[in-house]
DNA sequence: ACCTTTAGGACCTTTTTTGTCTTCTTATAT
DNA sequence: ATATAAGAAGACAAAAAAGGTCCTAAAGGT
């Protein structure tokens, strides 16, 4: 019932990547173990792990000593780089994708509105990165 | 696979909100005019427009000569009311809910941000009225 | 060879979305 | 009174998305 909510995947992707970026730098770790810190389905976050992957936000080896750990250092990870990574990209409308998706009027003026909130959200997002989420230090990630 | 991305529902509502702005006020809307002229399901549209009745949105007769029109000015709606009368709050993370409803860290640095992200989303819903939407003029409602 | 760990994808269950349909109530017209 | 014309309410259902499991393959280490 509450709309715009981040789905469960995708707050399993943010404990997931914050348990990375806890580790020493170099540190390896293996997926059942970041499950059961971040309590999160163990193949589940597999598969979230693996998107990670893909898009270059983490690097994994197999086998023994194998596993998991940033491509990059956490501070230049963003929370909008994470987030998309497992939700796709943010869009509130589905007519802000290219011309020829929004059947009805292109001339909408609610579209205009949706791409404020649009630009909005990926500020925000991009403002924030993982290094300053898992800072224990309060400086106030809010500006 | 969009995030954040608005309903069918949200969309509908938003149409049938516009076609009830438009016509001249004390104007009586039927479901199936509002429902054909604005390409919705009549029966899906036919809840919405209760919905609109129930949070005071929009009124309603029966019988002959019934149907729905705006309980207010569109100038005194925000779209901001119109999405979440059918979606429900903008809550882009279940922690933004009460406490308690957070099984996790409640000092959790990543909250705060959410709240932002919602903080930003309402104030650009809430900067917009149904007005403005339906205004033929060219005024730029980005402010 | 054998074990460990990720890769990939098929598969399943539950929930949410997107509707439809039937019955009831209220109001008007004749 | 009776017929007709609406909306009100809620049961029901199909489709899509979310949430998660499982199995086999591939790659790396011992």
């Amino acid at each position: 019932m509450e709309m715009m909510e981040l789905t469960r995947k995708g707050e399993y992707a943010i404990r997931g990547i914050l348990y990375l970026a806890r580790q020493p730098r170099g540190t390896v770790s293996l997926v059942g173990d970041i499950a059961q810190a971040s309590e999160v389905p163990k193949t589940f976050l597999a598969k979230i792990l693996r998107e990670f992957v893909k898009v270059g936000l983490a690097t994994s080896s197999r086998g023994t000593g194998g596993g998991f750990s940033l491509a990059r250092p956490a501070d230049c990870i963003t929370l909008r780089e994470v987030v998309e990574a497992v939700e796709g990209p943010i869009l509130p409308n589905r007519c802000l994708l290219g011309t020829g998706t929004c059947e009805r009027d292109v001339t909408c003026r609610v579209h205009p509105v949706w791409k404020k909130v649009r630009d909005q959200i990926v500020s925000v997002l991009d403002g924030v990165t993982i290094a300053e989420l898992v800072r224990e230090d309060d400086g106030d990630i809010l500006k």
